[in-house]
Parts: structure tokens; sequence; C-alpha cells
DNA sequence: GCCATATATGCAAGTTTTTGCATAGATATA
DNA sequence: TATATCTATGCAAAAACTTGCATATATGGC
């Protein structure tokens, strides 16, 4: 289970509510992890349990009240020591390529309309990623430096996408064929 | 939830005992679905009780005895009404790149150490793949037609691998600059 | 002879994730 | 002015998945 470390290092980075990671992982973190709303509240209760995490309220106006979370000391050693073990290569369940292995069992309009609809999702966040990969670039080399482990996981989600969507051209005119 | 659409989809191509599902999953389909071989034997017993699917007992000489599981008419049509409905994109949560983004507080000769280990994996993976889609490529023109669908996938994997062999040069050679 | 691995299946308990429901003010859009 | 979406958090139940244990025969390597 690494949702607990993926909070983690985020918090490390810097200290967020529960809301702000689900938007990290929404908008930009998608191509390395996942969780719903409730996964990410439960998981920050029980790492508040474990004083890995501390949180205070922000009053917002306007807004509802956020609470900031942040790393505690015995975080970062948790953090730190899981980093030394070895994790596990990312356990792979794709239910498109289900649809597509049994293929034969549906029209082909149908595998085409599915494909382009991945397809545009796939584009939407390949232009995400390029568009925080372009700022990253934009930045002075010291601060690159800084944001180098995250941009070296940032170059990933790019990519994977770009072969996703070459993969997706190829499958697309098998199809049609 | 498609773990049922997997084994049904596999076991529309093909009878097969549990494990045999679980050897095509860790052998070859593992680019598209993962299970252990609890999960397998579970749900194989939902869907018999679901009538989707009915096994037939074999014995066999020097080994424990099979069931072979075939896929029901009822069974047949659950897997296209599924197949008319869509899917989500493919849920992602990759440790390693947990790993790698909080990567400032480990080592670089941890960092390196597990990129390789992981590299090694992708390309006996990798390998793998590429000979399957040999067999496939030396298959005549009607049967390759035949299982058209699946490798499409196949390629999915075959393309999957390689970019996350490009991404993993790429990214151990920042991290050794 | 021993140990690991392959074949073949399964129960039970625990953990993780999803789904459904709930609240509540603010802003955007038609 | 209704409706949708965004901000912000949470409980509870159900479903899915993992881990630990269990059994039994066969084969290959040291």
């Amino acid at each position: 289970m690494s949702l607990k470390h993926a909070i983690l290092v985020l918090l490390e980075t810097e200290p967020s509510s529960g809301y702000d990671l689900l938007k990290q992982f929404k908008n930009s973190l998608g191509y390395f992890w996942n969780a719903k709303h409730q996964q990410i509240y439960q998981q920050l209760k029980i790492l508040t349990k474990e004083q890995l995490i501390v949180s205070e309220p922000e009053k917002q106006a306007g807004k509802p009240d956020k609470k900031i979370y942040k790393i505690t000391s015995k975080g970062v050693d948790e953090l730190r020591s899981w980093l030394n073990e070895p994790v596990e290569p990312n356990k792979i369940n794709d239910s498109l390529l289900v649809k597509l292995y049994g293929g034969h069992l549906a029209s082909d309009e149908n595998l085409l309309s599915e494909m382009e609809r991945h397809q545009q999702i796939h584009l939407s966040t390949l232009n995400k990623l390029l568009s925080i990969e372009k700022k990253y670039l934009s930045l002075p080399k010291s601060v690159q430096d800084k944001f180098k482990h995250p941009y070296l996981t940032l170059r990933r989600g790019i990519l994977g996408e770009q072969a996703w969507l070459d993969w997706s051209e190829e499958a697309i005119s098998m199809i049609k064929k």
C-alpha cells in the first residue's frame, strides 16, 4: 500500500489540505497516482493517528474551512525508510484492453468510438503534462535542479502518454482493416 | 470490476482451468491484467454461481486434477453487453514513481539500483512479448486475422514496455547528473 | 536426500478501494 | 432563477484484493 507514501511524499514537498492533494492527483499527478476523495480523507485521519502528519485548520473567506496537513519528523523518517525498500512493479489492470481482446464479439463502430474517446482523454492529459513541462523548463536552472526528481516522473507521464497515442493510431488503423 | 470480464473473455477464446488462466495472466497477459490465484479461483466460483460459466473435471496422470471451465451462452451474452458499455481509462498507481518523486530523500545509489532492477523486469517482459509477436507473425494470414484483436493488445504491451525502457534510460542519466 | 519450483485448488482473515449518501456555501452558465 | 460545478470534508457499507495458511504430487538441481 503506498497511498500512504504518495500522500507523505506530497506533504513533504508542501503542506496541503485533503482537497489540495485530491486536485494534485486529478490535475497533474494522475499519471502516477489516483485516489478518490473518501480514500484521501480517510488516509489523512489514519496518518494523523500514527503521528506521521499533523493538521491545522485554516479559515477561508467565501469557502469552507480547510485543514492544512504537514508532515512530522516521524513522518519524514517513515518516508525515508520506505524509500530504502524495493517497490513492486506497478500492477496493470486495463479494461480497455480486455475489451479489445474480445473485440471480435463487438462491432467495429463500437470499438472505434471507444478508442477515439480514450484518445481524446489521453491527448488532453498529454497536453496538460506538456504545459507543466513547459513551465518547468522556463524556471532558472537552480530551481529546476531542486525539482529534478518530480520532473523525472513527469517525463514518465509524457513518454507514457505519447506511447499510448502512438499505439492507438496503430490500433485504430488495424481495426479499420 | 472487470476481473470478471477478463476471465470471460479468455474463456470465450478457449476453455481453461483456473491455473491455466493464472499462467496466461502471468506469462503473457500481464501487460493488461494481473490477479492472484486466490482471486481467480474465487471469481470462477462466483461466475459459476451466476451461470456464466460451467466446469468439468479433467483427470490427469501425474498431476492434480483440473477443473476445465467454459463460458455458457449466458456468459457470452453478458460479455457482449459489457463490450457495448464504455470503460473507464485505466487507473494508474505506480509506487516506483512515488519513490522517484521523493528521490531527494534517498541516495542516488538506491534510486539507480532500483531503476536497474525494474529495467531488467521490463526488459524481460518486452522480450517475452516480442517472442509472442514473432510467433504470431509467422502464422498464416488467415489465422493472423482471427487473432487480430488479441494481437492489437499485444502491440500495446510491446509499445508500452519500449516506452518504459526509453524513459528509464533518460531517468537514469538524469539521476546520475 | 533436500530444497525449490511447477502443477492444481481452496478457505479465512485482513486490508484497500469503491460506492452511496450527506452537508454547505460560492461561483459560473444558460 | 434554476442547474451545474467547484470548494471542502466526512461516515458507512459493500466490493475487491492481498496475505497467510493448507494440501498433494512431480520434477529438476545440488
